[in-house]
DNA sequence: AGCAGAAATGGTAGCGCTGTCATACGACCA
DNA sequence: TGGTCGTATGACAGCGCTACCATTTCTGCT
């Protein structure tokens, strides 16, 4: 039987009805008598018929999809984000059209270029820097702007996040409350992260405001990874033994630092307190788990969906939702 | 300026040209003069015109979408596999449609059902499992089918991946073979996922061989994770404390193993191996690296979108592509 | 019975693009 | 000089659906 692709007038020819009724049931909208509608659904079922969306959004102009542009896959970070906006997207029908950037503006702006050919409904991004151009064709294009994780900058249109500068600076008090006095900073690539920047700045305003500075730091060019953790802090220690506690600018690090100490017979707490960011599966499943900053990523993403979906209309001007943080005080710090 | 979206027939009156010329730019189709195609590119420019896929999708019945189905997105090896996929599209022109799962064959029959209305290229699938619906539905639309992860059954169309049931048994004999006599195995939910029972088979069919056979073993059911294969490791020493080796169904629960190790002073290796799936970059952090099998899944994913967009026919009728395993000697078995 | 108003259904005209076929124009050769 | 080919362009129909109005049929009420 190689018949074509049935088509709405097919089904409706075999129901019996217009196409207009037909495509109503499909789409669930408008009055149909029950009858009708069952008669309908028998004809989509015998046909095998598949709606075509492509036809379907250039009749109504609007597409069922939402954009998402995201800056890497290989960190589980942000796998996790959508997760969270599909489940924010739940049974709205909305589909992700994902983009992956490798922190890359230019990468990113071609992404949203490609994207905007599909008239998404909004198109979601993970952080706050973009080519010029970037900006331009969002705005003319007047689809929702979403700008996911931090709340630290000024949004196009909807900002879902945190605080990275509040959250460095709350967990250096902590620290500072638990008795930890001479701070070390274990960092990766801030070009590409800036949110680790914002952290570090908190952080390093919560020193000062005690009196406090850093004893030592040193940042890695590269992504964050366990192993950079883990080298990097030993290098820190070659350079200056005597801290009391590492800050480390996500968990990824900071796990590499708990093995360092494991390999290097270094108690962790008492001898060197670790600490991370993000509050990973990993962290927390470590013989002792990691003190670190949940960050609420799974979250993110759903606000940010259900913010979009709940009012697909204009642009709200700059509305900024906080989805906050918490600090986990684990045992190693 | 309150304008329109711009379209092809604007840009085609402002370049002076027909709009099929337009088309024919935009697209880099059939022989333009380079005078005209300036003109045009102008036109774009001027403009800030987007192309409209919706369009061109209906008006070509062909769509630049590769439908991808993924179980889930918590698994760092999912988004592994379609962070390949995008390396293997590269820049076709086509867009991966993601929709996840959950491990949940209905749920994936009702993506499948969304996905086609796009009229995709091609439909990847990250297993062999469907339901029956979803073989119809796919075989009746006529889509490329490519089906990851293993090769152990047969494909609808495309499968890539590597066999389970050989790298389960290769461990084995090469746990055999360094000495290990007394065999423990910590797994996950099997019928979540099959691929984990395919690496069992192989695993007793190898101990069988060499006259051996497990000394205990302990499944949970849900998903792996690290905290999982810590306690369950700790629950089967508790049961059977005289094993020599363990082997897990993936790294994630090794990594949880070998944490609980630490915990409870037991020397990997010499008291007790480790062994685990997949060689994750966490397993090989580690303060010992990890003993394990490297499963590519990156490549996976690379090489079917390859195979997939070199072939945009149909289907081949059940081509089998063998990305293979390496045994990871590592240091905990 | 008669009528307003709601509920259910249909006719028609595109949405913006591309496939198909036709046409125009040189360049080249005999 | 005329014919032939290849390159460059255009006219037009239509992809499959939905928005926008009708129009018809059913209530419930006086």
């Amino acid at each position: 039987m190689g018949r074509e692709k049935p088509t709405l007038t097919e089904v409706a020819r075999l129901a019996g009805v217009s196409e207009i009724t037909v495509s109503r049931v499909v789409r669930n909208k408008g009055p149909i008598a029950e009858k009708t509608r069952e008669r309908v659904r028998n004809a989509i079922q015998s046909l095998g018929y598949v709606p075509n969306r492509a036809a379907g959004t250039l009749a109504s102009a609007a597409s069922l999809f939402i954009g998402v542009i995201l800056p890497s896959m290989s960190n589980i970070v942000f796998p996790e984000v959508l997760r969270g906006i599909y489940a924010g997207l739940g049974d709205s029908g909305y589909q992700p059209l994902l983009g992956v950037s490798d922190y890359d503006m230019q990468k990113e702006q071609e992404i949203v270029a490609s994207l905007l050919a599909w008239q998404p409904m909004a198109v979601v991004m993970a952080g706050f820097e973009h080519t010029e151009a970037t900006v331009r064709m969002l705005a003319e294009s007047r689809v929702r702007v979403a700008e996911l994780m931090d709340i630290d900058s000024q949004p196009i249109d909807l900002a879902v996040g945190l605080s990275h500068r509040r959250a460095g600076y709350d967990s250096v008090k902590h620290l500072i409350a638990r008795g930890y006095r001479r701070f070390g900073y274990v960092g990766h690539d801030w070009d590409a992260d800036r949110r680790a920047r914002f952290r570090y700045e908190g952080l390093c305003a919560a020193l000062a405001e005690s009196g406090l500075r850093l004893e030592a730091e040193k940042r890695f060019a590269g992504p964050s990874s366990t192993i950079a953790g883990r080298e990097t802090l030993a290098a820190l220690l070659q350079q200056t033994p005597d801290m009391d506690v590492v800050v480390f600018s996500n968990d990824d690090l900071a796990v590499g630092g708990y093995f360092h100490c494991l390999s290097a017979g270094i108690v962790p707490r008492d001898q060197l307190g670790l600490f991370g960011f993000n509050g990973l599966d990993i962290g927390q499943a470590l013989p002792v788990p990691l003190s670190t900053v949940r960050s609420n990523r799974f979250l993110i993403g759903k606000v940010a969906a259900e913010r979009l979906l709940e009012n697909r209309g204009r642009p709200s001007g700059g509305e900024i939702v906080d989805t906050g943080y918490e600090i986990i005080p684990g045992a190693t710090a």
